[in-house]
Formats: structure tokens, C-alpha cells, sequence
RNA sequence: GCUGGUGUAGCUCAAUAGGUAGAGCAACUGACUUGUAAUCAGUAGGUUGUGGGUUCAAUUCCUAUCACCAGCUCCA
């Protein structure tokens, strides 16, 4: 064994050291400008604490706050000090959890009191002057039994549970910061000093373990920065993804409404219909050029249908149900069960597979009333559907084939995203061999096109594996909306089958894919992403024309007839207001180009444009303007 | 579904320690005939989410219900 170790600077540059070092002293050892920015260390992929020893081989990379974990480094502590702050205001509070998330942390904790948002802004301040004092992260390592002691001394009845559902060989350890003390395996930053931008964000209520049966603790969220301009950078942030908020935009530009009287089923109006209608051109027109053929399957269908799909035993608390005729049927929550009959009402060869069916299928679920949200999360959505039929030597040519539709269908709106693949799960149907030569296809597929991703061991569907596309948004947020998942189950169930070469019934395997995910849910990230301001060839409204007065409106009509005649989506704005007005209000509606006619238009025979984000752009004739929207239109713009 | 919060004009929000509501914008009418992000004046608009209760009196208090918002997945 060597006595050399391998340490991944912050900066990605590499240094040797020797075993035993502990890794404060590597960090003294380095450029001071380099150690100042060291929070903590990973060992072999774990979180470590900076001062843990480095006693064998192994990767040690040490960590920044702006990498990922090191982010997750010190918001464990910052939950620590929320918990500290607590404790000193108020006294006999219990505690719970407290760890960090994605963006924070949170503590979890159990008082007669109710937090209110003042509360919040002492808690803020408390922390603030404990983290000024830098108390050292402590940690200590005790018995079962002296933990529990210590914990059942002080009444934390959450803490003494943990404790007694740790696993027997578990080291059991405490967190020591001037006089508070928790339960925690730790690690930490060495001490409190570099968390001096301090928010908390709201107060929620939380299950203890997440399970409704119990205690209802309060929840604190928080975050926090070593500088307060990052802080700000969060906030903005924030404000800027409520300003985005689809809900909102939808109502304001139009696009559609919710009522009370539908619960999470979306009314679409006739701007937000525009959008849609174009996605869904969209999808018709690539799929034709991709050899998918379209078909449409009823919404409602008996129930016997989805005994055999399996969807009565594993789906049926999420279903619609309705009577037709004093027999039993459904409503559908899923495409695929109509698809298996659509492909079981023909005879194939394995010379017509792959067989691609696509199907913007309408939907309804049962979601929760308390997780609908907007158009993300609704109870009656269309998904862009498809099922792809073939022989398992076709899987890894038709993932390919999928994966490579998804980019070209993202890159259209400067979406990137991420992939995933789930393995197979632990209640799972089908063969190793099956699995793992499935799994493998997907993977393969991947690596072929050079597709980095992430593997989610055992995540995977009961009746096969998938991949997951999550996409990113303009402001950096991700979205799951692509699933490309693998299905050798549903063929069997629905006794499935193509001839094969040799002469033999063969059951199918299947692609059931979307792209979209559903056409709701991505006109709401949509909306977001591009804030309201759509893109000119999904624009609801390309263009308004604006006259000066209305001495101009004859001439503002004729202009609107000859955009209108190309194809392009013009209104006219008639009311008697003056420009600034009327430039105003579609500047807040987002349209994409105004143009303004007056009298200098009209002696001109041209049109005045102005542009939402450029403003004025002088004069022009109004075939020039006709061919610079067009061509934006083709290309997407 | 659960916990907490909210619900007042089309929108954004006031008001009342219980005495039946008010502003801005939008709408409508009129004047202005306007040059690149809000012209002026007037008019109209509400069973205060819905049902029940307490009270001489409820928008306000109680209760039920509906809807919306945040959280309920992140595990010492």
C-alpha cells in the first residue's frame, strides 16, 4: 500500500500527501487564497468532516461552498444554528431533524408555541450572533447507551426514537456547539464563523417521518451564504421565478384559466389555444418525418380492460370510474392499454416492426386535491404518447432513435437537460436475462450517442427499466418531462405477438415514450421559461398594429389584412388612445412586434416597427417586415 | 387526503375592538385626434366564496363546506 494519498484540490489540480495528514493541515498546506474557501471534504464519495484523519487509501476531494456538497456542508451546520437560536428563544422546544436539501436546509421541531414570520426575523438575528461567535463543530462519539441517556435526560423524545432505530453496529455520535448539542453523524464545518448570510424562508408543517398518523412538528426552512451577496443573488432569484409564476402569466396574457368549478382541469382560451395547437403541430409534423403513424383511442373503456392492464390492482385509487349501460367502466389514466388493442386488431410480421404509434392521448387522474398546482400538476391532462412495437434486437436502434427526437425536439426551445436510467426495481416482473439485456440496450444506446447520465439503481418501473429526461429552464430550475421507458409486461398481459423469421408467435417488446410529457404541464414550464415572452413563432399574437389615431384606423386595417393574409397572428388595436397607451399595453401582453401608422405612414406607404425588447426599429415597408417575421417563424426564432 | 394560512368589485388591495363596505387599475359614456410603456372628466360595478349558528344587528364571532396558497419526497 502506498503512503502517498491523492487529494483533489478545489481549484481540480491534485497534491500528494502523506498518510496520516489530517486534512486541516492539507488545507493550511495550500495557498491561503485556495484554503479559504475550503468548507469541507469528500472521502471516497462520502461527506467527511475537515478534520478527520486521513487514516487509509482512498479519494479525498476537498470541497468549496459553491460546489454542490459543499453547499450541503454548510447548510448542515446552518441547521444546527437554526436549532441552537431555537433553543435559546425558546426554551423546551423539541427537536426533531434537521438536514440540508437542495436549496437549504430545514429544522423539524415540536413546541407548544406557533412560529410566526417575526419569529423568524429574532431566530435570523440569534443566528447570527451565534454564528459570530464561531463556536467549534465538536463532534463526540458515545455508546447506545449513553446516548440515550444523555437525550432521555434532556426530554428529546425524537432524538432517543432515532437513536433506539439506528442500526446495532451504527457509531452513534453528538455535535457539540458551545452549549447546544445534537444527535448527528455529522460532518461539518469546522465551525460557525463563515455562515454569515442568514434567511429563513417560512414555516410549514411536517409529519415526524413523514407519516400522517403522527406528531405534527413545525417546520423551519432556511438558507444561508458566507456572503450576503449571494444571499441577495438567492432571493432575486426567487422573486424572478414568482414573476415567471404560469399561473399568474396565464391569466394575465390570456393562455387559460382555472375555476372552482373544475378543480385541476385546466379551460385553455383561445390565446393559450394557439400555443398548444402549435405544439401539437409540432409533434404531428416530427413524427411524420420519424415513420410514427397517429391514432386516437376512446377515453373511457370497460373495466374488464384494465384487470388485464393491471392497472385496477396497482393504479385504481387514482382512476375515474362511470357506469354505461349498468356495466362498469373507466375513465383512462394512461394511453397504453387503448395502444395494445389499437396493435392487437392487426396481424404482423417481424418485417413491419418497429411499428411507432403515436397518440396524443387525453388523460384523467385523481390526483390529490392538496398537490394540484397550476398546469403542472392538474387531474385531466394530454400526453404526447407513443408506443413503439419490435423485436428485442430493435431496442437499442429505437432508444437511439427516441433519444435523438428528444434533443431535436428540446434544442427548438434552447432547453438542455439531463438523462437518467432506472434500474430494475425489487418487485419487478420478468427474467434477469430480459432485464439485464434491456437494461443494457438503454445503456448502450446512450453511451453511442454520447449522452452523459446519472444511474438510479433500482428505480426502475415494475415491468421494465427507463430513462428520465429532466430539462433546464432558463433560470436554471429542472423539470422531469421526457420518459423513455422499456416494456416487456403489458405484451404479455395483453397476449401480444408478431411472427417471426422463424416462422414462430414472438411477443413484442415496448417503447412507451413521451417527449412532452404533457402538453399542460410543458406549456406551463413554457411559460415560465420564457417568462410570457414567447418566442414570435409561438407568439399567441405576433404582431399588433398600433394606429396614431383614428384618422389612421382605415389604412392600420389594411396592414392588419396583409399580415393576416400571410399567415402571420396580427390584431389591430382601434380605441381611441393615445400611442403610449396602446404601445403599453402590448408591451405588457408581450408581443413580439408593434407597428405604428400614422400620418408619415401613410404618405410613406410604409409601417413604423418596434420590437419588445429593442423598442423603435424606424421605418420599413411592410413586405421587408412580412419576410423578417416569416423567416423568424421558420427557423423557430 | 393531512397541517397551517387565505377568500371583500374583472384585477391589486383597504375597512370594521359586531352597527349591511372603499381606492387604484380595468369596463362603460363623453371630451381630447394623439408619434414609441398609463390624457382628462363622469358613470356603473359587491347577498364581503357558500350553507348553518350566536346576536337587536355578522363582512367581522362560531361551525360546516368549497376553492386557492405553502408544506407534507429530501431523514440524526
Amino acid at each position: 500500500m502506498s503512503q502517498v494519498l491523492q487529494i483533489t484540490l478545489p481549484d481540480g489540480s491534485i497534491k500528494e500527501v502523506q498518510k496520516g495528514t489530517t486534512i486541516l493541515d492539507v488545507a493550511k498546506g495550500i495557498s491561503e487564497g485556495l484554503a479559504r474557501v475550503i468548507v469541507g471534504a469528500k472521502w471516497n464519495g462520502e461527506l467527511t468532516d475537515l478534520n478527520a484523519a486521513l487514516e487509509s487509501d482512498g479519494k479525498l476531494e476537498l470541497l468549496k461552498i459553491d460546489d454542490e456538497d459543499g453547499k450541503h456542508f454548510f447548510w448542515h451546520t446552518s441547521a444546527h444554528l437554526l436549532a441552537h437560536a431555537i433553543q435559546n428563544l425558546f426554551p423546551g422546544t423539541k427537536f426533531a431533524i434537521g438536514p440540508a436539501i437542495k436549496d437549504g436546509f430545514y429544522y423539524d421541531v415540536d413546541t407548544e408555541h406557533r412560529f410566526t414570520p417575526e419569529d423568524l426575523v429574532k431566530l435570523e438575528a440569534e443566528m447570527k450572533k451565534l454564528a459570530k461567535q464561531n463556536f467549534p463543530m465538536e463532534k463526540e462519539i458515545l455508546s447506545r447507551d449513553e446516548a440515550l441517556a444523555f437525550f432521555k435526560e434532556k426530554n428529546e423524545d425524537y432524538k432517543v426514537e432515532l437513536i433506539q432505530d439506528l442500526p446495532e453496529d451504527a457509531e452513534i455520535s453528538i455535535y457539540r456547539q458551545g452549549d447546544f448539542v445534537d444527535l448527528c453523524k455529522g460532518p461539518h464545518l469546522l465551525g460557525t464563523k463563515r455562515i454569515k448570510a442568514i434567511k429563513l424562508m417560512s414555516i410549514a408543517g411536517a409529519y415526524w417521518r413523514g407519516d400522517e398518523n403522527r406528531a405534527m412538528l413545525q417546520r423551519i426552512y432556511g438558507i444561508t451564504f458566507e456572503k450576503k451577496k449571494e444571499l441577495d443573488a438567492y432571493i432575486e432569484r426567487m422573486e424572478e421565478a414568482k414573476k415567471r409564476d404560469h399561473r399568474r402569466l396565464g391569466k394575465e396574457l390570456g393562455l387559460f384559466v382555472m375555476h372552482k368549478e373544475g378543480p385541476g382541469f385546466p379551460f385553455f382560451l383561445p390565446k393559450g389555444m394557439v400555443v398548444r395547437n402549435l405544439l401539437e403541430d409540432l409533434w404531428r409534423r416530427e413524427h411524420v418525418l420519424r415513420g410514427y403513424g397517429e391514432i386516437k383511442t376512446p377515453i373511457i373503456l370497460n373495466e374488464d380492460l384494465w384487470h388485464t392492464s393491471g392497472h385496477w390492482d396497482h393504479y385504481q385509487e387514482n382512476m375515474y370510474f362511470t357506469k354505461i349501460d349498468g356495466e362498469d367502466y373507466a375513465i383512462k389514466p394512461m394511453n397504453c392499454p387503448g395502444s395494445m388493442l389499437a396493435y392487437k386488431s392487426g396481424r404482423y410480421s417481424y418485417r413491419d416492426l418497429p411499428l411507432r404509434m403515436g397518440e396524443l392521448g387525453l388523460v384523467h387522474r385523481h390526483e390529490l386535491a392538496g398537490a394540484l398546482h397550476g398546469l403542472f400538476r392538474v387531474r385531466s391532462f394530454t400526453q404526447d404518447d407513443a408506443h413503439i412495437f419490435m423485436t428485442p434486437e430493435q431496442i437499442k436502434d429505437e432508444i437511439k432513435g427516441v433519444m435523438k427526437f428528444v434533443d431535436d425536439i428540446y434544442a427548438i426551445f434552447g432547453f438542455k437537460y439531463n438523462v437518467e436510467v432506472s434500474t430494475r426495481p425489487e418487485k419487478s416482473m420478468g427474467t434477469d436475462e430480459e432485464w439485464e439485456h434491456a437494461t443494457n440496450s438503454l445503456i448502450s444506446a446512450l453511451e453511442e450517442l454520447g449522452l452523459p447520465f446519472v444511474i438510479n439503481e433500482g428505480d426502475g418501473a415494475f415491468y421494465g427499466p427507463k430513462i428520465d429526461i429532466h430539462l433546464e429552464d432558463a433560470i436554471g430550475r429542472t423539470w422531469q418531462c421526457g420518459t423513455v421507458q422499456l416494456d416487456f409486461q403489458m405484451p404479455q398481459r395483453f397476449e401480444l405477438s408478431y411472427i417471426g423469421a422463424d416462422n414462430q408467435k414472438h411477443a413484442p417488446v415496448i417503447i412507451h415514450r413521451v417527449i412532452f410529457g404533457s402538453i399542460e404541464r410543458f406549456i406551463g414550464i413554457l411559460i415560465e421559461h420564457y417568462a410570457g415572452k414567447f418566442p414570435v413563432w409561438l407568439a399567441p399574437v405576433q404582431v399588433s398594429v398600433l394606429p396614431i389615431s383614428d384618422k389612421y384606423n382605415a389604412y392600420a386595417e389594411k396592414v392588419k389584412e396583409e399580415l393576416q393574409a400571410k399567415g402571420i397572428r396580427v390584431d389591430l388595436d382601434q380605441r381611441t388612445e393615445k400611442i403610449g397607451y396602446k404601445i403599453r399595453e402590448a408591451q405588457l401582453q408581450k408581443t413580439p412586434y408593434m407597428i405604428i401608422v400614422g400620418e408619415k405612414e401613410v404618405e410613406a406607404k410604409q409601417i413604423s416597427v418596434r420590437n419588445r425588447d429593442e423598442g423603435d426599429m424606424g421605418a420599413m415597408d411592410l413586405d421587408g417586415f412580412v419576410s423578417r417575421v416569416l423567416e423568424e417563424v421558420k427557423s423557430y426564432k
